[in-house]
RNA sequence: CGGGGCGUAGCGCAGCUCGGUAGCGCGCCUGGUUUGGGUCCAGGAAGUCGGAGGUUCAAAUCCUCUCGCCCCGACCA
């Protein structure tokens, strides 16, 4: 409840993102202690509210491909993690170790998950006998740990929520038709739900998931121009099927690997909704996430206005049944106080409701996303919930469109290597540049240097019909690579 | 881990140059007042001055070491 002004999102969109999660409770900062305790996060309520309504989006979409959710132990012995070569060597460098139990040193070190496609592998090894076993299409609701250096509050945490994937075919086209279904649900869940627009594609050799086959991506551009990894879907291949001895009997009768695929989403989605859709005031919450939709506002001087407000706010209620709602009837606060403080919180409409109003049997309708007062109306209390979805529909897609409209102005198309450089600032983000590309590993690695942290975000899966000239070797190729600053 | 900035009440900051025992704004508590865009008035609570060591009669202030936070890089599904 401070009076404070935010710092301006489009100057100081760090400051302000630090600032607003503070501010509007989502989040919280736990002790430190020891030193090296760094990272981690703390949801509060309204943040904790968000992530739930999240869940419950992709939930149901996952039920109704088929999935069923099931729960995987914390701890992963060492030496599952460093059965599949790729995987151990990505993930060794962030870790956390447990080496005591109930007072006694560990024979072996166990691992905090960074992520479980080992012991679901091993699971799946004893769970699949036959190809009438197939396919497993499990998921779980968890939390992962990386011990990552440089941290930012749901951007990047060492502990985060997330749910991760696991499923295990008979075949590679199988596979690979999940990874790509469950991408496509991620993408439905960003836009359609967070109403943040993603770039959609699969990733380079080198920023795939380690032991994966193809990773795929969605990408969102944050308002500072650096792009965000918002959920991937992995191809494992059989590499996992391999390493963890899931074998099935084929109608041949020869025992075959299965394919596997993986796919996580986590609270970092949440970040970038956060991130995306705010401005000078504070948050503006997708109306379909928003904890709170719409929050009343009782206005009155005297008892009998106030009883006589109070009376038709429980009227409201009632036509408002089914929107997620909220009665601010805190005493001793100004309703313009109220107006500030739930327009920081990103409610994408509030209710004013006074003497006036009531006698007239209508309401004022403000909408978050219009400032002052041409963003309100007088609505009849007959009309008031019909009113209201209708706005919350408009306001969810305006701002998708506007998101839309703002990465679309910070998209690029680079030609030639110096028209590349051109568009790549020193530091900081500057949005997607489009390039024609046909390089290698090497030559990623050369970009990244020389464009000082530049690395492609992802081969989109809209690609040109014409070929073009590569801006690193010069070839001519078809496919084209998004290159950008990343969080 | 490199470069830069900053640690003083819950939050934002002043005081430090030139040592003398801590202050402002917001928030919080109490009472009153106000309530259609961040009410006003009065009273009050709250700080090991990031930590350790040193110099000094005396340290927020000077010296040494150390820890943390933020920003920019490196690292990172």
């Amino acid at each position: 409840m401070s009076v404070q002004k935010l710092p301006s999102h489009s100057q100081d969109f760090s400051d302000w993102y630090n600032e607003i999660i503070m501010r509007a409770e989502l989040a919280d900062t736990p002790p430190r202690v020891p030193e090296q305790l760094r990272g981690f996060m703390v949801l509060r309520p309204y943040g904790y509210a968000l992530w739930e309504n999240l869940q419950a989006a992709l939930d149901a979409m996952f039920k109704a491909t088929g999935h069923k959710n099931a729960y995987f132990p914390v701890l992963i012995p060492m030496s599952f993690i460093a059965k599949e070569k790729d995987h151990v060597e990505g993930f060794k460098p962030e870790l956390a170790v447990v080496t005591h139990g109930g007072g006694e040193e560990l024979t072996e070190p166990l691992v905090v998950r960074p992520t479980s496609e080992t012991v679901i592998g091993h699971m799946y090894a004893q769970w699949i006998r036959t190809y009438r076993d197939l396919p497993v299409l499990i998921n779980q609701w968890g939390s992962v740990l990386r011990w990552e250096k440089r941290t930012r509050a749901f951007m990047r945490t060492a502990e985060f929520l997330w749910q991760e994937g696991h499923t295990a075919h008979a075949t590679e086209e199988e596979a690979e038709a999940e990874t790509l279904q469950m991408l496509e649900i991620y993408r439905i869940l960003a836009e359609d739900w967070a109403a943040v627009p993603v770039l959609t594609g699969r990733k380079s050799e080198s920023e795939k998931f380690a032991g994966a086959l193809r990773t795929y991506t969605i990408e969102s551009l944050m308002p500072d121009g650096r792009a965000l990894q918002s959920g991937t879907s992995h191809n494992l291949g059989q590499n996992f099927a391999r390493a963890f001895d899931i074998q099935y009997q084929d109608r041949d009768n020869t025992l075959k690997y299965c394919w596997t695929t993986s796919w996580g989403l986590s609270w970092r989605m949440l970040g970038a909704l956060i991130g995306l859709h705010g401005d000078d005031k504070g948050l503006k919450f997708p109306p379909k996430l928003a904890p709170i939709q719409v929050v009343i506002v009782p206005i009155y001087r005297s008892d009998e206005e106030r009883a006589a407000v109070m009376g038709a706010v429980d009227h409201l209620k009632t036509a408002l049944s089914g929107v997620r709602l909220e009665v601010d009837d805190r005493e001793g606060l100004t309703p313009g106080f109220k107006f500030n403080d739930w327009e920081m919180r990103g409610v994408p409409i509030r209710i004013e409701l006074g003497p006036r109003d009531v006698a007239g049997r209508v309401a004022v309708v403000a909408r978050r996303d219009i400032p002052d007062k041409s963003g309100k109306e007088s609505v009849g209390w007959d009309s008031l919930g019909e009113t209201v979805q209708a706005r919350l529909a408009d306001i969810q897609a305006g701002l998708f469109r506007t998101a839309q409209e703002r990465r679309a102005r910070m998209t690029f198309t680079a030609s030639s290597w110096d028209e590349f450089m051109s568009l790549v600032p020193e530091s900081g983000g500057f949005g997607f540049i489009r390039a024609y590309w046909a390089g290698d590993d090497a030559d990623e690695a050369w970009v990244k240097q020389a464009a000082g942290g530049v690395t492609i975000r992802a081969f989109p899966f809209d690609q040109p019909t014409e070929p073009g000239r590569c801006i690193r070797t010069g070839k001519e190729t078809t496919q084209v690579a998004v290159f950008a600053r990343a969080y």
